[in-house]
DNA sequence: CTGAAAGCGCTTACAG
DNA sequence: CTGAAAGCGCTTACAG
């Protein structure tokens, strides 16, 4: 690999002014930079980041953390880690995952180690061990979701609030009265008391009421089987509900064939929404189904803009947003059959 | 951050004796290391990498190539992951995930910017642009999986052909004379000419042809739905089959819950075995499917290793390594019923 | 507009 | 066993 000595010495100039010429740091003229140029592209010249690193005190390299509890990665994280990435790439940084278990002495080692910029949390619990060694760091850093006392932080986050409201608006419109919410109850979200399901119940239950709505709430594993059984429970408890927010990627499958499996005919019968997922789990059950998208593509780019707005001194203040998920139309929603109460 | 002048100057010591005490690289009188060890624990010190990796000309760091096409990381790519960067660790080295595009260009800058050492390459594909990138160049690599002529290139590989056998020898031995083998027939599949799907074809097919044995073959889309109509097809098409090779895990659920529509009874009536898949897909179905689970630990593990070895120049020759499956029995199978030809 | 030189934080022959 | 010094490949004041 040439190295900018190689390059300063074919075009006879030093190294400052091929640096220059590089970086687009310092004027040079034209004939100079193309001398430069010329002796860059003849010796396969590529600037070793390394070398840069080290005297700028800069890497231009984030890192996704990655908290290895998860067992796979949905569609949304890959979305939401992928459109990260090519944000970062567009401004000149690399963004990469790096897995590292949830105890914060991993983290402390690679804040320590010199080899990254700055950090993207992705699934931010409401007590994050973490957060909490970062907070007490210089290592710039964005969440992605937020803890419970998010004050000071900056964090990028699904609205699942108003997100939730539109789909009861949209419902309600349809005329449905009596609406189930069938979210993920595994032992797993129990037990970290998981924000996204903390808030969007409280969301659930607030608006119902003050609308004056009939509210439902179930709650099973993610598993097709759970989804199935959760059918059971439905008409156990509450026969007459007519539509269902359905916030439980897994177990949505299971769930509409066991409708199916009742006799009963979306959304003829009853309305099925699917809350805060993505496309493709929407397109697994038949009929399609009614989707509120996460943002997660979004959400990566403002992930990484937040970061980077940490690393060069442009952010004004700390950037917390949140962004809404979008409606994609399915063929799971009607309006409220008529008869109903 | 303290540097290890800092540290040199606390133990009133040489920098390079500070390096010494710090890689175990010469030996040091106790005493002395003493007074390093207690400056650094004074002082927080942690080696910075990059000063590190720039004198060393090894970075450590070890890059996993993500190919952006896959929508999601399924559990046996994030085992794989997990697993690969734990043997990392133990080895002294980072194994971060680095998106990048299937195109060779940014494989190439990946190359050039000189912040990785070795490259491990993720689901690779019967002609893969990346590969012969790498081959052109000086950097170390292995392969997750083989290209359609691997002569020559270091690889770990899952050995789909003995486990197959494993599989038709498992319910040969049950009775079963008429096996079915369903397949993922989905379109991006169908393109890149996958190998696991190539090889476990022609694998099916000798060894049934081999053992006298009739075979019947069914291809469908990867999703839940299609794996219902899959059902339909081979009730049409083959309907005294007694065993199923389940190659597909997104249809999996579908297809199981078809047969059961139709009345038919797993494994009483008919034996199903899920192949080169995952604990968590062989779960999500009633019963719980009879697994050849795919060796993701080890693979990962292994691949790193030979992507270590070549480092280290302790190569001796190029390492090609295959793991089989490991059979987890489930309740789907049984002996074939009486009375079927 | 261009260059000589210091310095980023380490490792590693080379001496002693 | 320990140290002085060169060097890894860059960036960046400082001069001119």
């Amino acid at each position: 690999m040439a190295t900018m000595s190689d390059v300063a010495r074919l075009a006879d100039v030093s190294i400052a002014t091929v640096s220059f010429v590089i970086n687009e740091t310092k004027p040079v003229t034209a004939a100079t930079r193309k001398r430069v140029e010329d002796a860059m592209r003849e010796l396969g010249y590529r600037r070793n980041a390394l070398g840069r690193a080290l005297a700028s005190k800069r890497t231009r390299i984030l890192a996704m953390l990655y908290p290895a509890l998860q067992r796979r990665l949905h569609e949304s994280a890959v979305e939401f880690f992928t459109s990260a990435a090519e944000r970062a790439r567009e401004l000149d940084y690399s963004l990469v995952l790096w897995p590292i278990s949830n105890d914060a002495d991993q983290v402390q080692e690679l804040i320590g180690n010199g080899f990254i910029d700055g950090v993207l949390l992705m699934e931010v619990q409401r007590d994050d061990a973490r957060v909490e060694e970062l907070t007490g760091s210089t290592m710039p850093f964005s969440l992605i979701g937020r803890t419970r006392d998010p004050k000071g932080l900056p964090y990028v986050d699904v609205d699942f609030e108003s997100s939730l409201v539109e789909v009861i608006d949209y419902l309600e419109g349809l005329g449905h009265r009596k609406i189930c919410l069938l979210d993920n109850g595994s032992a797993e979200h129990a037990l970290v008391d998981y924000g996204p399901l903390v808030r969007t119940r409280a969301t659930f239950a607030e608006e119902m009421e003050r609308r004056g709505l009939d509210s439902v709430h179930v709650s099973c594993p993610d598993t097709p089987i759970s989804g199935q059984e959760a059918v059971d429970e439905l008409l156990a408890t509450a026969p007459d509900t007519t539509a269902v927010i359905l916030m439980n990627d897994s177990a949505s499958f299971g769930f509409t064939t066991g409708l199916t499996k009742h006799g009963i005919t979306i959304p003829r019968d009853i309305s099925v929404v699917l809350f805060a997922s993505t496309p493709d789990v929407a397109a697994s059950t038949d009929p399609r189904l009614t989707l509120w998208r996460l943002p997660s593509t979004v959400l990566g780019r403002m992930g990484v803009e937040s970061l980077v707005d940490q690393l060069e001194n442009r952010a004004e203040e700390m950037t917390q947003s949140v962004a809404a998920c979008t409606f994609e139309e399915g063929y799971s929603t009607g309006p409220a059959p008529a008869g109903n109460p």
